[in-house]
DNA sequence: ATTTGCCTTAATGGATACAAAATGACGATA
DNA sequence: TATCGTCATTTTGTATCCATTAAGGCAAAT
């Protein structure tokens, strides 16, 4: 959806934006009159909203007993990376076939664009923002190359995993960023070349390594797990106990 | 969902039904009133319902202006073909290493189940529900030995892809089928040795001959594309404008 | 003849009111 | 004391009604 105009589209974004977010923790109770309310809308636009957010897997659903927030395994947010993981390399053995001179250049400028808000040896604030869209365009354009729409519509969907989404990177430590940024450069070369089993290779390791980061900040500050909106710096010991059963 | 209760899924699985077997035709309106009169029930579950298989990809939307049934291309088709043997592929690597003395006997019951039904040398009518579910059953045990939920769910939602499903196989060739259960015994052994690359590989082959096969079928008989319910034998000529469209 | 603007009509989106189901508390009973 | 059943309350699911927006037709103007 482009631009919500409608009630429901806007109720939609606000609560999925809240639940990704973490202010809507998972396994909360979805009350349909109070959160009609606290969104000054009536229930029939909130309950579209929720069912177009249970399809999505952001909430679970019911009969009769209503909508919560849904809850994450670990397994499952690392099963969320092994497919993507899947997915974009496939996306690149196919794109590799696909490559024309707009392709190629369009690639190539978001690469440069990459190298420009990395030239200060370290990820700005204020770069923080571009170099994210940078990002996630490089790769649904390379998703889009393949020429497979179905790619690109579960890579989105998985995107709303919480934590596994590319939202999440560890953007204070420039080394990391440096080399994932480099691994665009050689995806981006290989497409070029259409060497497209090695570009495939890249991006699998590019999307598993980011799956091993995860973990790795998992298991450093584990009360953090599944709220991490833009974690530019760690957060610490908010609501230890609700997240106990995450730990799987 | 299990037993639809509510109006609203009830309303989902007919509308599904009715779109996947072609009795509403890609393209059409779905105007509220009506369906919600013909349906017997209010606007309201209905909307519930349509929003839903919006999500799932089977309706289109656009606010203010209503839903419409879908319309695929063939590239979509063979597309979603070419993510669902990826996927399932995928799920094979996975499955091998998830092996017990119990996943091997539901595989093999599975597997000699297909030989039961087949041992007539042709698939009678009378069969055809049961060979049917044993398939279904076959590909999701494999898919939920992997351990990885998210490899089920995609490839459940490209079920909802018109002409992708399992519910389309050419019946009437025997060898076709043959072959495509000796796939299923390869399969199962391969994963049972530990062989997870060499039942991905089979596995892969097995989905993509599928793929081959409706490309074939719908050369033969292009009009009905979009719209195999079960084509235990193939219909004619029926609706001969409406689908121009669809054949990039 | 074609296009533009208005107006009528119809269909969608949302709010409210009502029905049905589930939850929770209380008391009765073993 | 624990358990079961009943009843009151809350919350969900559905129907109906109103508002708002899009669609189509007609007439006027270029």
């Amino acid at each position: 959806m482009g631009e919500p105009h409608t009630s429901t589209e806007l109720a939609t974004a606000r609560l999925r934006e809240a639940i990704l977010s973490g202010e809507l923790p998972p396994g909360e109770k979805l009350h349909q009159d109070r959160l009609a309310e606290l969104l000054g809308i009536s229930r029939t636009p909130l309950r579209a909203a929720l069912t177009t957010l249970a399809q999505t897997g952001l909430v679970s659903y019911e009969s009769n007993r209503g909508f919560f927030v849904r809850e994450f395994s670990f397994s499952e947010v690392t099963a969320a990376f092994e497919v993507r993981a899947e997915l974009e390399a496939m996306a690149c053995r196919l794109a590799a076939a696909n490559m024309t001179e707009e392709a190629n250049r369009h690639l190539s400028e978001l690469v440069a664009e990459g190298d420009l808000l990395l030239a200060p040896g370290v990820l700005l604030a204020e770069n923080l923002g571009d170099y994210r869209r940078m990002n996630v365009e490089f790769h649904s354009t390379v998703m889009k190359l393949s020429g497979n729409p179905w790619i690109n519509t579960f890579v989105h969907s998985l995107h709303n995993v919480p934590a596994a989404s590319d939202r999440v990177i560890m953007w204070h430590n420039f080394k990391v960023i440096e080399r994932s940024h480099d691994d665009h450069h050689r995806i981006a070369r290989a497409l070029s070349n259409g060497q497209g089993e090695r570009a495939a290779a890249i991006m699998r390791e590019h999307i598993l390594y980011a799956m091993e980061l995860l973990k790795l900040q998992l298991k450093l500050y584990p009360q953090d797990f599944l709220r991490m909106p833009i974690p530019d710096k760690p957060l610490k010991g908010r609501r230890p106990a609700r997240n106990r059963r995450l730990t799987e």
